[in-house]
DNA sequence: GTGTTACGGTAACAGCTGTTACGGATAGGG
DNA sequence: CCCTATCCGTAACAGCTGTTACCGTAACAC
């Protein structure tokens, strides 16, 4: 790793490196050392940067949440109705290729990490709340008519069947294969009543 | 630990403090010794009742699946419909109290130690391949009118949402408590068209 | 060019890990 | 009552863990 690179990249690239180890290895040989040789460097720059290994953690697990979160908004932005970017977000939840498999098994590694690590845990909650809040909104504005039971009720249907099948098709992806889980996905918004109108239009 | 007690059953008081430990203490601290310590026992005996530690964890994920498909397969036969069956097992399967809670936590304990473990990887596709397969037939039973399509994704859309759910509340109790949870079930059967129409009549 | 400072690699530390070897205790057969 | 086989607790082992201390070195100020 290079002399000069500012700190914030550093962490970036570890954080990064921390992923890859989670991904490949399992949470069980997550260590400092396997971390250090995954970025290209030695433990003593992975403790120059984080006071310790939980820090190294957290660090990683908040990257994680703010990429996911930047994904997120681009593509809020970019979709034309509510409902197209209802789909699209839940869409970039799964796990369809093998970036977003390695993502879904990331995911899972911090949550199995987060039950001896209070930090962690609380990190999780704060992230899956503002989750499902920005999908009962964005359930709200698909279904204005609806009462708020049953935004709430259909919001977390959505986000569960999300994360549920990236955890069944990160561990299985032969048994699981994209087009299964997207059929899944347009069925379930086409039994709530969520379907847009205007997809395949195109 | 009795010295008379037969092999088996030292197998599942072993499997059960597995099981402990991995939902009280996590994956991280999953040692043989911790195991030893919550069976109330000594290394020893853990290791002449298996060979190794990976031993050791496979007994215990084929056992849950054991003790699942039990539950499963006695609501199954007690329940009077297809849809009541459907719904009382995919019901079992969400974090509604403290026992299905920390069962939720432990198979995702035993899913994150799988991905540096080939045989448990193994056994957990098998499990969730008979699971969904079940769940397939379930579904075909509750709407005979149904194509199989529509039954593959309706079914995969309704283990996902259960799942995905469980992990939300088993990391986040207050935040998706239980009725939260069976509204949210209730919502999904009926947008499928799969409620009972015998719910609630008693 | 020289002094200073911060960076990061090296090596060590104590503690914990899975696993193995050993030895004492115990139950059953003669 | 003794002999033997089985069971399992004890203790040790090598290897790996997170963390700390130390020191060479490169970059910058003057």
């Amino acid at each position: 790793m290079s002399r000069t690179a500012d700190r914030s990249a550093q962490g970036e690239t570890l954080s990064r490196a921390v992923w890859d180890v989670l991904s490949g290895q399992g949470l069980e040989r997550l260590t400092v050392r396997a971390v250090a040789a995954a970025a290209g460097c030695t433990t003593g720059l992975v403790m120059h940067r984080f006071p310790n290994r939980q820090a190294l953690l957290l660090h990683a697990r908040q990257l994680l949440h703010e990429v996911t979160r930047a994904r997120v908004e681009a593509l809020e932005e970019r979709a034309a109705t509510p409902r197209s970017v209802l789909r699209a977000i839940l869409h970039q939840g799964m796990a369809l290729d093998e970036q977003t498999r390695q993502e879904a098994i990331v995911w899972m590694g911090f949550l199995a990490a987060a039950v001896a690590d209070e930090q962690l845990i609380e990190e999780h909650r704060r992230n899956n709340r503002a989750w499902r809040e920005r999908v009962e909104r964005l359930t709200a504005a698909a279904a204005p008519e609806w009462t708020s039971e049953r935004v709430a009720a259909v919001a977390l249907a959505l986000i569960a069947m999300a994360e549920g099948v990236a955890a069944y098709a990160a561990a299985d992806p032969e048994a699981f294969p994209p087009d299964a889980q997207e059929r899944m996905l347009d069925t379930a918004l086409a039994a709530y009543g969520l379907a847009d109108p205007r997809a395949g239009a195109d």
